[in-house]
DNA sequence: AAACGGATTGGCT
DNA sequence: GCCAATCCGTTTC
């Protein structure tokens, strides 16, 4: 069930971001367990990304995290509000991630709802990076974390989408990044009404 | 040491 | 639809 660590060591960022449509996040804590399904991600294409805090091969102390061997998290705070997940991919000095967009509600949707202050009915209580972090209960100290312990992990519960129930567009929020906020790399699950903005082409 | 800006969201128009 | 909120990491002086 849950997802072993060479299942993240899989040098395909492309394939990962869209085989994880489907699959289950957890957290514990403090003994409470909540889980969402993964509607919505986007790939990260290590040095050669313009859109990645890895491009050109950049090192810092926050970005040393990506270039790990797969299977560990990056966890940082955009626009000095939201914290934003991603999951670390691939061998070890190649900085692929993906992050994650959007979650549906699984498991303990009461803490969720408690962590976003409103209903598991709005759509909104998981939908978009900064949001799913929250419900999740997701911030900077889960930086740096194994996704095969306890903390923070994913599940693989069998969940499959056809290629026609997927779609494929460009990543939000990049166009600093110039002709890579082109690329299609932004994947979704059609119809999931946890996706954010899915118009967008 | 200080300035700059962002992988966003939510509230208001 | 538009825009302020908000602060850490990075870059620049």
């Amino acid at each position: 069930m849950k997802l072993p660590r060479s299942y993240y060591e899989n040098q395909n960022v492309l394939f990962l971001a869209q085989d994880l449509l489907g699959k289950v996040l957890f957290t514990e804590i403090d003994g409470r367990i909540t889980s969402g399904i993964i509607v919505e991600t986007e790939a990260y294409f290590g040095i050669q990304d313009k859109a990645s805090h890895a491009y050109g091969g950049r090192r810092t102390d926050r970005t040393e995290i990506l270039y790990s061997s797969g299977g560990i998290s990056y966890v940082y705070l955009c626009y000095g509000i939201h914290h934003l997940f991603n999951i670390v991919t691939s061998v070890k000095d190649e900085p692929h991630a993906v992050l994650i967009r959007a979650v549906e509600p699984s498991t303990g949707k009461d803490i969720m709802e408690f962590r976003r202050n409103m209903p598991a009915s709005k759509a909104a209580i998981s939908s978009g990076p900064g949001s799913a972090a929250k419900a999740l209960g997701i911030d900077r100290s889960f930086n740096k974390k194994d996704l095969t312990a306890h903390e923070i992990w994913i599940e693989d519960h069998g969940i499959l989408y056809t290629t026609d129930e997927i779609a494929v567009t460009t990543r939000i929020g990049v166009d600093y990044a110039q002709e890579d906020a082109l690329l299609p790399w932004r994947f979704f699950v059609k119809g999931n009404r946890y996706v954010s903005r899915p118009n967008k082409e």
